[in-house]
DNA sequence: TGCGGATATGCAGGCGAATCGATGGTGTCG
DNA sequence: CGACACCATCGATTCGCCTGCATATCCGCA
């Protein structure tokens, strides 16, 4: 389950702009959306992002975050499941980085016609 | 209260990317985004894009969505709130209309600083 | 002035989510 | 082998939110 970007589904969210979107659309985009609209994990992301090697471990994140060690590991896993997130474990560790433009989909899915190559008008 | 994208605010919100955010920066993006994250709204903006001449009374939104009417005003309270529809009053109906910018301001926050591609304009 | 339609608000039920403490599993090191 | 550190999961509590019904408010029209 999860992995609501995933290359199986991604495609499948149409935009927010254009035409009206379907009931499905709307809740699969709005599943997306609904993990990143969180303090906690805009700032996990953000914290990830601007990791030394662009990773980070859950003890380098309770921290900053003032969050105890199961909650940041729970907000992780939500992250992960909506694809944002790719977890490593090496050794004792687990490393969390970001799927690389994962964000970028999302943020192409809320602007508005960028002139793609699509075939939207086919019809 | 609301209008987390008003002028005032909106540049106060720190991109996704780069250093850190702050949590005050967080909960503000959050905020923005929660009123995003729902399948009724993403519906509801889709649909008042899509409208006629851009815009859509309460009237017209309830029967698509499949919502109450008391319902749908709701949400578009939430919408409006959050700085992303505008609201203007004609005799008995209010019309609604999304905020030119609003939700792309949303994406560039979430997106880079875009180090490449330069500026839309090439095209 | 009074009636009717279009919206907004109050109130309440019910579901989902955020958080933490405790627990269990697993790899590391002495 | 045993102690310890890191992490995920479980159970429980609290809190917020989506939704609808009922009601209030506002406006145009007869």
């Amino acid at each position: 389950m999860g992995t609501a970007l995933a290359e199986t589904s991604l495609p499948a969210i149409s935009p927010l702009a254009g035409e009206p979107i379907e009931r499905a659309d709307a809740e699969r985009l709005a599943g997306v959306l609904k993990a990143l609209a969180d303090p906690a994990r805009l700032r996990l992301l953000s914290l990830i992002q601007s990791a030394p090697e662009g990773e980070a471990c859950v003890c380098d994140l309770t921290a900053p975050l003032g969050l105890s060690q199961p909650t940041v590991s729970h907000h992780l896993r939500i992250l992960t499941e909506a694809g944002l997130l790719e977890r490593e474990k090496r050794g004792v560790w687990a490393y969390y980085r970001l799927v690389p433009s994962a964000i970028g989909a999302i943020a192409d899915l809320l602007t508005p016609p960028r002139k793609r190559a699509t075939k939207k008008a086919a019809r």
